[in-house]
DNA sequence: CTGAAAGCGCTAACAG
DNA sequence: CTGTTAGCGCTTTCAG
C-alpha cells in the first residue's frame, strides 16, 4: 500500500505536521500561502487521510451502525436507504449488518459495531435481541435508536410508524368510497406493529358504524407472497366475499392479486384492494392504492435522535412517530 | 464513552498487555491458565477491542468498500446482499456507498473508502467513473473488482454476467414452446450489458431459424415500470402482435403486465412473457418465468477476487463470468 | 510461553 | 498564524 502520511505532505510542502492537519481538517488558522502550498501537494500526491488514525486520536468516527434483519420485504431496504441518505448529509456513513432472522448472531454484530466505535447504532426490527446485548451498547454510552419493532430500553430512543392511524385511514377511505364489507389480511398480531394495524382496521370499521365480522379477518404467519395468496383464496372463495380488502403489506397484496388472477377476478371491478408499505404497489397490475410511510423523514429523524442523544446524554427515552400517507392508485372502486 | 482498553484488561487479569493481545487475537502461545483469566475478565467487563487502533497498527481493516448506484431495480440490492454475505463469511464487513446516478460524487466516495483503508473495493455498475478516480485507487494498490457495467482498468478484476447466453436461452425456451413471433423489450444498448442481451436475443432467433423483425424490438431509455408499460402498449396494440415477448428486466415486465391488464389480455393465454433478473417475477400475476443470475456465486467470486488480488499483486486483469438459470413459472404458453 | 518497548498516523493542547 | 510535543489503543519485534 502506497499510502502517504501527513508527515510526508508536511515535508513536501515545507510546513509542519500541524499545519497540514489544519488544512486537511479545514479548521484552525492557516495563511493563504501555506494553505495553497499544502493543497497543491495533496492534490498532486493524492493524499487521503487515514480514518483509523483520526479515530484513534479523536475518539470519534463518522460511522453509524445499522443492524437490520434479512427480509424479502423491500421496506427494510427503503429504511436502509433513507438512513444512508440522512447520514451522508451530515457527513456520516452507515455500516449495515443484515442478520438472518433465525441464525444471525446479534451479539456478535453489536460487538463488531462497538469495535468500530460507531457514533451511534440504529436497529431496524429486532427480534431475538436480548436486553443484555442492548445493555452492553448502552453501557458504553453509544446512542441507540430502534425502528419498527422496538424494545423498551432505558436511555434508547425509538421511531415508530403511526400504524394505527395509517390503517384506520385506509379503511376509512374504503368506507367513503362506499364499501361496507371490508376484509383484513395481516400478520398475526404477536408484535405491537401488527396489533396497531389491526386495531386501526377495527377503528376504521367502528368509525363507519360497520359491525366487525371476524370471518373477514385473515391472519398470516408472516409477510409473504404465498401467504397473501392463501388469504386471497380464503376470502375470494366465500359465497359472500368482501367488496374490499385492506392488507398490511404490499407483499401480501402480491399474493392476493395472484389469487384474483387465477380466478379471473378483476381489481377493482370485482374486488377493491388497499396495501401497506408502498413498496411494490406501483409495480402491480393494476397499480395498487397503498399506505406509504414518510421514508425521507424516517432516516432524518433517526440520525437526528442519534446526534442529539450524544449531547443530552442520559436523557429520557424519546419516541418519534412517522406519519403515513395514503397513495391513491387504481385498485379501489367507488360504489355509488 | 466508557471503553476499557487492553491495558485495563491486562491490569485486571494480572498479565501483560501483550498476553491480552494474544488472547484477543486468538494467536500466539498463552498458557491455559492465563488465557482463562483474561477471558474471564473480558467477559465480565464486556471489553471490545478498538478497530481503529488495530487498523492503525496492523495497517489492515476488515472493511470492504462497495460503491453502487441508486436504482429502483432490486438487482443491485441483491448484489449488495450477496456481497455482504460472502464478506461476512470471511470475517469482512461491507461499507456500502450508494450514489445518485446523476448527482453522486464518485470521487468523494472513493476517497472516503480509501480513507477508511478498506481491504478492497467493489464497484457495481459505474456510470460516471473516470479513469483518474480508478487510477487513484489502483495506485494505492487497493484491490478493485467491478460488477455488471465494467470499465477496462489495468490491474482490476471484473465480474460479468453471461447475459448473451441467458438471453439466448430465454428465446430458445420460447422457441421450443412453439413461439415463432417473439418480441424484445430492453434498454437501449449503449452499454455492453444491454448489447449482450440484445445479441443473445438475436442469436436465439437465429438458432430457431426465425428471421429478425425489427418492428418487434422495442428499446427503452431505462429500466422502469413506466417504460415497460409504454413498450407493452406499442407491442400489444399492433394488429399482428407477437405471441411472446422477452424483456431484459423484471421491472419492464411489471409495466408490460400493466398494459396487458388494461387491455384485459391474459398471460400466458393471450401472450407469453419471459423476464430477466428474477427479482420481481415471483410476485407478479401470473408469476413470470425469468432469467435468474447466480447471486450467491456473484458475491463469493467478488470477494475471492479481492482476496487473491492482494496476494499476486500486479497480476493481469481477470474476468469471471456468472451463469444464469431460467426459472420457469406460469407466464409462457405451449403452442402445440 | 511471556513481557518490555517501539511506534502506526493523526489530533489537540500548549507555547511561541 | 505556526510548530512542538505527547499520546490515542493496539500490534509486533525482540529478548528473556
Amino acid at each position: 500500500m502506497n499510502h502517504l502520511t501527513m508527515t510526508d505532505i508536511a515535508r513536501l510542502a515545507g510546513v509542519s505536521l500541524t499545519t497540514v492537519g489544519r488544512v486537511v481538517r479545514g479548521k484552525g488558522y492557516v495563511s493563504r500561502e501555506k494553505r495553497e502550498a499544502v493543497e497543491r501537494v495533496i492534490g498532486e500526491t493524492g493524499y487521503v487521510p487515514n480514518r483509523a488514525a483520526q479515530g484513534l486520536k479523536s475518539n470519534r468516527t463518522n460511522l453509524i451502525g445499522h443492524l437490520t434483519v434479512l427480509n424479502p420485504n423491500m421496506l427494510y431496504e427503503q429504511i436502509s436507504r433513507s438512513l444512508n441518505r440522512a447520514a451522508s448529509e451530515r457527513g456520516y456513513q452507515v455500516l449495515t449488518y443484515t442478520v438472518d432472522r433465525e441464525t444471525g448472531d446479534r451479539g456478535k454484530v453489536l460487538d463488531e459495531l462497538i469495535a468500530q466505535r460507531v457514533a451511534g447504532i440504529v436497529i431496524t426490527s429486532c427480534p431475538g435481541l436480548s436486553g443484555e446485548m442492548l445493555g452492553k451498547v448502552l453501557g458504553k454510552h453509544i446512542p441507540l435508536v430502534m425502528i419498527e419493532r422496538t424494545i423498551e430500553a432505558e436511555g434508547s430512543d425509538r421511531i415508530a410508524v403511526a400504524d394505527l392511524e395509517g390503517a384506520r385511514e385506509a379503511v376509512d377511505y374504503l368506507f367513503r368510497r362506499g364499501h361496507r364489507k371490508i376484509g383484513f389480511v395481516g400478520k398475526n398480531p404477536d408484535q405491537e406493529v401488527e396489533a396497531r394495524r389491526l386495531a386501526g382496521y377495527r377503528e376504521g370499521l367502528a368509525g363507519g358504524g360497520i359491525p366487525e365480522d371476524e370471518s373477514l379477518v385473515v391472519l398470516t404467519r408472516s409477510y409473504t407472497v404465498e401467504e397473501g395468496r392463501e388469504a386471497g383464496k380464503a376470502l375470494l372463495d366465500r359465497a359472500d366475499r368482501p367488496s374490499a380488502v385492506f392488507m398490511t403489506s404490499d407483499l401480501l397484496v402480491c399474493g392476493f392479486l395472484q389469487a384474483c388472477y387465477e380466478r379471473n377476478l378483476r381489481v377493482p371491478d370485482d374486488i377493491s384492494l388497499v396495501g401497506y408499505d408502498n413498496t411494490l404497489s406501483m409495480m402491480l397490475s393494476p397499480p395498487v392504492t397503498s399506505v406509504s410511510l414518510e421514508m425521507g423523514e424516517l432516516g432524518e429523524r433517526a440520525v437526528e435522535l442519534l446526534m442529539t442523544r450524544g449531547e443530552n446524554r442520559e436523557g429520557e427515552s424519546r419516541e418519534v412517530l412517522i406519519r403515513t400517507v395514503l397513495i391513491e392508485r387504481d385498485s379501489v372502486k367507488t360504489l355509488f
